[in-house]
DNA sequence: TATTGTTATACTCTATAACTATA
DNA sequence: TATAGTTATAGAGTATAACAATA
């Protein structure tokens, strides 16, 4: 799968989803013997590591020509929100420490989608916002993530789907914490 | 966070937890602005990604001197409870292509965990199983894996945490043919 | 010629530390 | 001296293609 590469901003090489028809496997038919995966599906970890996995492909699959990663989307939805946010708090909402905030940021800004600017007030802060390319893109992106979201779910009613949100927005809570966690300790 | 190099095979530089006390971040102190996510938590995505990340880090710190990531947790399993597998079937299995199965299965067998030998039956073919140290290595793994996933529902109550996982199962269902496919059509 | 598996390459992602500038 | 942010480096992860062996 081409991944999308927000770093080296190629703007333009979108629709070239290549497709390698062999990579290495053949079976899956409907003759296979089924493997056993042990205890495996009692854990969250096994299915929280293989549905990311899945919803990165799938997202990217119903997104053909956006090269942008679900982190790229939640970066300018955080940003679209909260104009004149600093990297500290733009990283410390997203989990993500101060040098990937400012890699991530780098990234965007280099496509044209957000701005970085010093703080008048303190000169070591910056002050983000979208610019109007940036969010020229919001609005599409609204639609389209909600589309693509729902559509990931679309086995479970609105009802199932709730409470897994629910289920899933408690346990994040209770770990949301730990990784900022790593850099905001005092010495 | 220092992370697992289950390809690097350092048996011995296990419990060397290097802790950073400093990352580029320092707020989230609790007179921080609150950040608006926009619509990020009515979507399974975010949740996903973050979730993942936050079980990643709880894994590997629940599990000093480990040097194994879920990843390779998951590979054990499988190779234990499916004596003689191929590495085909393996990957299938786990939802990785060929060459990442190869990857995976060579870095478990550079740490002695497993091994793969040439199938009688069909000389292109490999036979995998657990060597005497993989197989001691999933009587300790299977406890404490139990242990360290529970832990990371521990907000939610056993009839929770099996809805949780109900829907998560059939999530992965709908969406698990989707990236073994890439490589499964045939020319 | 097709299939199984491995290896090689290149590129992305992430962690860490070093650095700049402001305070 | 401490803080906000950036950049540099290195390492791990992953996609793809090339390859070797066997059928």
């Amino acid at each position: 799968m081409s991944r999308p590469s927000a770093k080296t901003a190629s703007p333009a090489k979108a629709a070239a989803t290549k497709k390698t028809m062999r990579a290495g496997l053949s079976q899956a038919g409907p003759e296979m013997t089924k493997v056993d995966l042990d205890f495996l599906p009692s854990t969250i970890g096994y299915f929280l590591r293989r549905l990311q996995q899945a919803y990165k492909e799938h997202f990217l699959a119903s997104t053909p020509g956006l090269d942008m990663a679900p982190k790229d989307v939640s970066a300018l939805f955080v940003v679209a929100r909260n104009a004149g946010i600093s990297p500290s708090q733009f990283g410390s909402a997203l989990g993500i420490d101060g040098a990937m905030a400012s890699l991530q940021l780098a990234a965007l800004e280099r496509r044209g989608l957000l701005k970085r600017e010093k703080s008048v007030i303190d000169g070591r802060s910056r002050i983000i916002t979208l610019t109007q390319q940036g969010a020229t893109m919001i609005t599409k992106l609204r639609r389209t993530v909600a589309s693509v979201d729902a559509q990931f779910t679309d086995g479970l009613d609105e009802k199932e789907r709730a409470v897994l949100l629910g289920l899933l927005a408690r346990l994040l809570a209770a770990h949301a914490g730990d990784l900022v966690m790593k850099g905001s300790a005092r010495r």
